[in-house]
Parts: C-alpha cells; sequence; structure tokens
RNA sequence: UCCACAGUAGCUCAGCGGCAGAGCAAUCGGCUGUUAACCGAUCGGUCGUAGGUUCGAACCCUACCUGUGGAGCCA
C-alpha cells in the first residue's frame, strides 16, 4: 500500500510503501535508523541485519543524507519514536545516492543557510514555519469569503506609483516606464466602487534600501477595501481579521508552534477587541517615558513603536496621526484638519506595524485639493479623482503585510524565514 | 545613504606578532535501540582581496569587496 508518512497512523500492523529522502541515519552494526522524510513529516526506519536480505542491508548502508528511496516496511507504534510511530524496514529501492549534502545536522550561519535556501526549505523548522503561514492564507481567503467579500487583483505593472513616497522598482512596458506595484490599494477603492467588499492578495515591491529584521524587497499584501465603512467599521474588521487568524493558526498548526518553540499562551491573549490609542495620547506616553527626540507632528520612528508596542501584550491601535505625516487619500478627522481618520496596528513583542489603515476621502472637492498640493494633475491619476465624481460613499480599508503576521504568529527573529524565496537588500539568489 | 560588527578547512568556530588548530561533515573500521548517536583512524587550508609596517603578519595599519545587525522608510 503506498502511504504518506502522514497517513502512516492508519495502517498500523499493515506493509506500507513511501517515497521519501534520508534526512540522517544512525547504524549500530547490525542495526540501523533511517530518519525518513517525505514533507508530510518524519519516521524513523528500522533495518535489522537478520531479518531483512543482503540487497537491502547494503542498499540501506549505502544511503546519505538526502538520498531519495522508496522504503518498504511495516507500520508499528513504538512509545521511543517521536511521532509515536516507526516502520520496520522489509525492502527499498534507492532513487538517487545523494553526495556531499551541504546542510548538515549541526549549526550553520545566517549568509550559509539563505545561499542554500532552496535546500534549507527541506528542514523540519522551516516547515513548520511555512506550513503556518499556509494555514494563515488559507483564514485569510476563508475570513474574507465568509464575510461578504470577493477577491479581486489589482495590476502588478502600473504606470505611476500609489503613494509616491517610497522608491520604486522601474521597469519597461514596451517603449513605456513602468513599476512594479508597491500597494494595490487605489485599485482596490476603484473595486470596492464596484463590488461593496473586496479584498486583494499579492506580492508587493519596494525599492528601498532598507536592511532590518522587518523588511523584505518583495512581500505579499492583503488589501481588503470597504463602501460605505467607517473608520470606525474598519478597526472592527481589523481586529476581527487578526484575532481570527491568529485562532485559527493555534487550532490547525499545535505541532508546528511546538516544533518552532513558540510561546503559545501569548498568541491565546489575542482576542478581539484591540485596545487604542490616539497619536496624541502616544506622543504624551512617549513624552513620559522620557523619549525628548520626537515632537507632535513628527512620524514614529521605530524605538517609539517598540516602546508604544512594549506596553500591551496584545496587538494596538495607534490612530488619527498628522495629516502631514500620512498619505493624501486619507480622511482628515471631523473639525480637526490636523489629523486623519486612520490607524497602524503594532504587533506585541516588538514585531512593529502589521496593518496600516483608514477612512479614504470622499469629498471631491477636498480630493481635488490634495490633488494640487500633492502635484498628482498626471492623466495617469485621472481615473482615481473620477472615483469621487461618480456617485461617492465613504469607504475604508487596510493593508496587512503577510510575512510580518508570519513573523510575529511563529515568533521569528527576522522576516527572512516567512517567505520560501526571501528577496532582501543585495540578495537575489535563489 | 549613514553607523557598528564580522570574513581562518565543505560547515561552526578557536588562535590575536613567532610551526595552521578543534568539533561536525566526508572516507574507512567497530558496535542490535539510536534520537544533532557513540568510539577509533584517515582526509581536509591562496587565513576575503590588494597594498603597507615588521627580522617575522591569520594577528598591527590603509583601501576595497562580501556578509550581518541597526538607523532612516515602511507592511
Amino acid at each position: 500500500m503506498n502511504a504518506t508518512i502522514s497517513e502512516v497512523k492508519n495502517y498500523v500492523g499493515g506493509e506500507v510503501t513511501i517515497g521519501a529522502w534520508l534526512a540522517n541515519k544512525r547504524s549500530s552494526g547490525k542495526i540501523q535508523f533511517l530518519e525518513l522524510r517525505d514533507g508530510t513529516g518524519f519516521i524513523q526506519g528500522v533495518v535489522l541485519k537478520n531479518e531483512v536480505s543482503e540487497q537491502v542491508w547494503e542498499d540501506a548502508k549505502s544511503l546519505t543524507q538526502e538520498s531519495s528511496l522508496y522504503i518498504s516496511g511495516t507500520v508499528r507504534e513504538d512509545k521511543r519514536a517521536p511521532s509515536g510511530f516507526e516502520l520496520t524496514v522489509t525492502g527499498l529501492s534507492v532513487i538517487q545516492i545523494a553526495h556531499d549534502y551541504p546542510i548538515t545536522p549541526k549549526e550553520h550561519g545566517v549568509e550559509f543557510l539563505m545561499d542554500h535556501r532552496h535546500l534549507w526549505l527541506r528542514s523540519s523548522r522551516q516547515h513548520a514555519i511555512l506550513r503556518i503561514r499556509n494555514q494563515i492564507i488559507k483564514a485569510t481567503y476563508d475570513f474574507f469569503n465568509d464575510n461578504g467579500f470577493i477577491k479581486v487583483d489589482p495590476p502588478i505593472l502600473t504606470g505611476s506609483s500609489a503613494e509616491g513616497t517610497t522608491d520604486l522598482f522601474h521597469t519597461k512596458y514596451f517603449d513605456r516606464d513602468a513599476y512594479l506595484s508597491q500597494s494595490g490599494q487605489l485599485y482596490m477603492e476603484a473595486a470596492a466602487m464596484a463590488f461593496g467588499k473586496v479584498f486583494s492578495f499579492g506580492p508587493a515591491f519596494r525599492a528601498e534600501k532598507s536592511k532590518t529584521r522587518r523588511h523584505l524587497i518583495e512581500f505579499w499584501m492583503i488589501e481588503p477595501e470597504m463602501a460605505f465603512c467607517d473608520h470606525e467599521m474598519n478597526l472592527r474588521v481589523q481586529e476581527n481579521y487578526v484575532s481570527y487568524i491568529v485562532a485559527q493558526v493555534l487550532k490547525n498548526c499545535a505541532n508546528d508552534l511546538k516544533a518552532i518553540g513558540r510561546d503559545t499562551t501569548k498568541l491565546e491573549k489575542i482576542k478581539a477587541p484591540f485596545p487604542r490609542i490616539t497619536y496624541d495620547q502616544a506622543i504624551e506616553f512617549l513624552k513620559e517615558q522620557g523619549f525628548d527626540d520626537i515632537e507632535w507632528g513628527d512620524d514614529f520612528g521605530s524605538p517609539h513603536e517598540t516602546a508604544i508596542a512594549e506596553h500591551f501584550d496584545v496587538p494596538v491601535f495607534v490612530t488619527e496621526y498628522p495629516t502631514k505625516v500620512k498619505a493624501f487619500y486619507m480622511k482628515p478627522v471631523p473639525g480637526r484638519e490636523d489629523v486623519v481618520l486612520c490607524a497602524d496596528l503594532l504587533a506585541p513583542e516588538g514585531y512593529g506595524e502589521i496593518i496600516g489603515g483608514s477612512q479614504r476621502i470622499d469629498d471631491l472637492d477636498l480630493m481635488k485639493k490634495r490633488y494640487e498640493q500633492f502635484n498628482l494633475n498626471d492623466p495617469s491619476y485621472k481615473w482615481y479623482l473620477e472615483l469621487r465624481q461618480y456617485g461617492t460613499v465613504p469607504h475604508s480599508g487596510f493593508g496587512l503585510g503577510l510575512e510580518r503576521a508570519v513573523a510575529w504568529i511563529c515568533g521569528l527573529e527576522h522576516i527572512r524565514e516567512a517567505s520560501p524565496f526571501p528577496r532582501l537588500l543585495n540578495r537575489i539568489y535563489p
């Protein structure tokens, strides 16, 4: 019977054949222990010299780390095995003997592992992280589909920048200039005016020389946008969504969280509603904490964000930032033009901003004024202004960085492990 | 772009002015319950690159290259 390692528990006492790689091997004269992996899990195969043919014994002896094979054996429950099951080997067929596999069972440095990312993905730790990433992706699709959103995909190649602040990757669009998208938000606003509630999930590119544990050059972003939705409703969607993905990971990835040593008691506290503080209050708080390098009107630096987030053990919304430090499309707080209806969601444990969101300007005249202020009268922005011209409505949305969420939920030291093939400053290989 | 730290065997590191080292990996041998197995042996080097100081440089100095951490910017 062909089986995967994850299915082996259904065949106790029976004989199975598994396609696998050799993760490690320990031998002892007349007994060999083969640590096998097949992508679904790990199992130990036990080869006994006086119970198998000479050929099987010699083939087992020839196996090296990451050699590929089909292996047959009898499934047995065993308390000594980490998974509870072992395979008493009856036969094996070598596909390929691998020579000099670079990643050994000992420790390695970051540079070496990143150079071998295509092989590093085979390790149990990377497996656990990427399975949790997959669970977050699945939970994202489920959450938005179950709440009346439809997925609409914004373009990746664009003729102009969405916010004008960050550096974009430049490319050619036949004989014209084009850029890789840093955000699909403006397009999602158009989609929201067509479908009501929409979300996107796709790659974003930022050509910034950022070099920290929180930054990727290419990352995946989830960007919901909702018509007839104000700032307050927007925050509620955000806290419900984040609580949902954390709950789904806790429910469905217990083994993976254990494999990477995540303290799940910290995740169990992540339940909506989340605390909120205004920018005004945050500035006051920072002054009390002894920060003298920030004044009202400045955007927060990393140390400021960390100080605020450390004060809470759940994510915290910082709301109503000064108009001048935020994007041109954010709606001012009624009766107070100097701050806008926006919020950043700061993750606990120093993981920084995982969501940025706002209510958007719906007033045509105000948006025209912003176009003047931000010099957006280029024809490529005309369509965005027209969204306010033909049946404008209050609307809001946000963007969540997938890898930052993965890094936080997994408790990773660095965001690079949250992406299968991370693009970092000076690294586009493999 | 700026600041800090680091490049020595395939990998992780020690050596810090006087003979180039260890553990792991690899290769060979031993062991019937191993879990990063263990034990013995063998193999393994342009000390990042270029220049300088010195009787003598892996070690001190200068420049460059590469990497890592951080700042700014952001999700």
